[in-house]
DNA sequence: CTGAAAGCGCTTACAG
DNA sequence: CTGAAAGCGCTTACAG
């Protein structure tokens, strides 16, 4: 293994200077700059992470704390998982799986000194993983939100995408209009903060136009869609139409409604938010969709993250992007009432 | 912070008899280990992992090494990646996400010192990604093989796979089935190991058999199986069933040859392999899969790369794992011809 | 602009 | 069974 030792040796200068001219840190004579570089090229000599982590106290690597993905379609948990390792490359950090299933994980996350900071992902309402963190005073930053809005978080804007979801059913006739959402196994409180943002954005717009909810919750799993297709029929036959924040739920929705003879959209159009278009177009018909701005929360999380590290913020970030609408086959005209 | 100095002082001990109980890597009389362990719990002190990391040069950190994830259908991938993070964790040791675009990535893993060693997924026929880390010296694990088979993998054992997709489609009364496998962007030779692996099978079962063969391959998208489900209607329309190894195609080609006037299963039967049970119902039939033993493949190669690291390996690890199958609505009897 | 030296928090021969 | 000490390969005040 050549070190930083070989290349001082080489280029005829002390290790210390080596080191400035790896770094930036220090203004360095050109010549010996050159002497430098040149003796690192030639060796190929790369520095040693770990060793330059114990003496800055700094590893460069973050920790993605992260549900235990299931088999389940899990499009936008990818898409945030892989943009944020990018974005952690492209600026000079990796980026460590942290499955955290209970306090153990945690522990050894805190105390072990091996990341700098950490990125949450499926926040929940309240956060016990949160109230460690900030305990610990490990820098961290959020992919959705707590009840505490005052921490740096991204997260989608969920009041924006059921807005747009509505206008776009309305503009189609549809007034009468329900909600189905993910029951998860998480005691109360501890849902993800989704779900309840989810819920009051749709109460709130249904009120203000006049219209009364229906509120649907179940697992997300094809079986989850399935009973919602029935709880739809049973407890909100009114309903024309139906926004979902459920994206394991869909295309039980969808087979389950067609069981029971209701046809989509002809007798019920859907709306699939916070997922992605590929996961829509599987299904018959291809769901109209609000696709999920996974691609840009995981970068802007990373980044948000490694700001606070390098102290490059002026502010906490807290950052919103709404979906965006993808139309597909699945809304239609509200049939008559 | 608290560091092991801090310990032994406490314990009055020296901090080599700390470490020593730490590891249990030498005998320590009884009564000076509960001094110990008792400083250690009033101290509430963890080791550092970066000090340990530079002093024993092993950093107990794995690279994953993976392709990049799209928004389309992964689920097999993610059970890799899942099950990987937590058979690695089990093991003491943590899981970096390493996406390989180029050189620039594999450099940075050979030469930073961060990584004890390597788990490749999505491995190619001919991997320069494998030369990489042979002539570095790093150890690895594939998920896959490449041409060599005497290098330590583990992989779906498609001869079985496909001899028992092949068998259930029979018991229908099929004789002429159709592979679908999958076309990526890579140059030839530096496709996924399985996609040749797949077509030969195929084509020696359907030798055994006497029946002629018929291959398609497609882009993994939706637009990919809509054009599978157009050539099957063309160029193999005596075919009555399909094995289609080409996840994100699946629901593609069910809806294509619907919009084409084939039913399934009532015209054509289809078998997704190698993917998960929950994608499969997603689509309308559910379609009968072969599920890929996914979760068990993390967690084994993790296990050899860590055996190999650890010395604890007898013989390098060749492990070939068939998918299951799981019986959907889209295998039907074959239509008389 | 450059260097000698201390130090980051551990592990590990070596002595006793 | 335990300890003193060297060393892992860097960074970073401090001197000059």
């Amino acid at each position: 293994m050549v070190t930083m030792r070989d290349v001082a040796e080489r280029a005829n200068v002390s290790i210390a200077t080596v080191s400035f001219v790896l770094n930036g840190t220090k203004r360095v004579a050109p010549e010996t700059r050159t002497r430098i570089e040149a003796a690192i090229e030639e060796l190929g000599y790369r520095r040693n992470v770990v060793a330059r982590a114990l003496a800055s106290s700094r590893t460069r690597i973050l920790a993605l704390l992260h549900p235990d993905l299931e088999a389940r379609p899990n499009a936008t948990v990818i898409q945030f998982v892989m943009s944020a390792a990018h974005g952690a490359r492209e600026r000079g950090y990796d980026l460590v799986l942290w499955p955290v299933n209970g306090d153990e994980q945690m522990s050894h996350l805190l105390a072990g000194g091996l990341v700098d900071g950490a990125l949450l992902m499926e926040v929940q309402i309240h956060d016990p993983r949160v109230d460690r963190l900030i305990a610990s005073r490990l820098p961290f930053a959020l992919i959705g939100r707590t009840e505490d809005e005052d921490l740096p978080f991204v997260d989608i804007d969920f009041v924006t995408t059921i807005d747009q979801a509505l206008a776009h059913l309305r503009s189609y006739g549809h007034r009468r209009v329900a909600l189905v959402t993910q029951r998860t196994k998480a005691p109360s409180g501890h849902e993800p903060g989704r779900i309840m943002r989810v819920e009051s954005a749709y109460r709130d717009a249904m009120a203000a136009l006049g219209e009364p909810p229906a509120v649907i919750t179940v697992a997300g799993t094809s079986a989850g869609g399935r009973e919602a297709a029935r709880a739809l029929a049973e407890d909100a036959p009114e309903a024309t139409a139906v926004i979902l924040v459920n994206e394991g739920a869909s295309a039980g929705l969808v087979k389950g409604s067609r069981e029971l003879g209701r046809s989509v959209p002809g007798d019920l159009s859907v709306i699939s938010a916070s997922t992605t278009a590929e996961l829509g177009e599987m299904i018959e018909p291809s769901l109209t969709v609000m696709a999920a701005p996974a691609p840009q929360l995981g970068r802007l999380g990373v980044n948000a993250l490694i700001d606070q590290l390098e102290g490059v913020q002026d502010a906490l970030p807290h950052i919103l992007i709404p979906c965006t609408l993808v139309p597909g086959q699945s809304v239609g005209p509200a049939r008559p009432s």
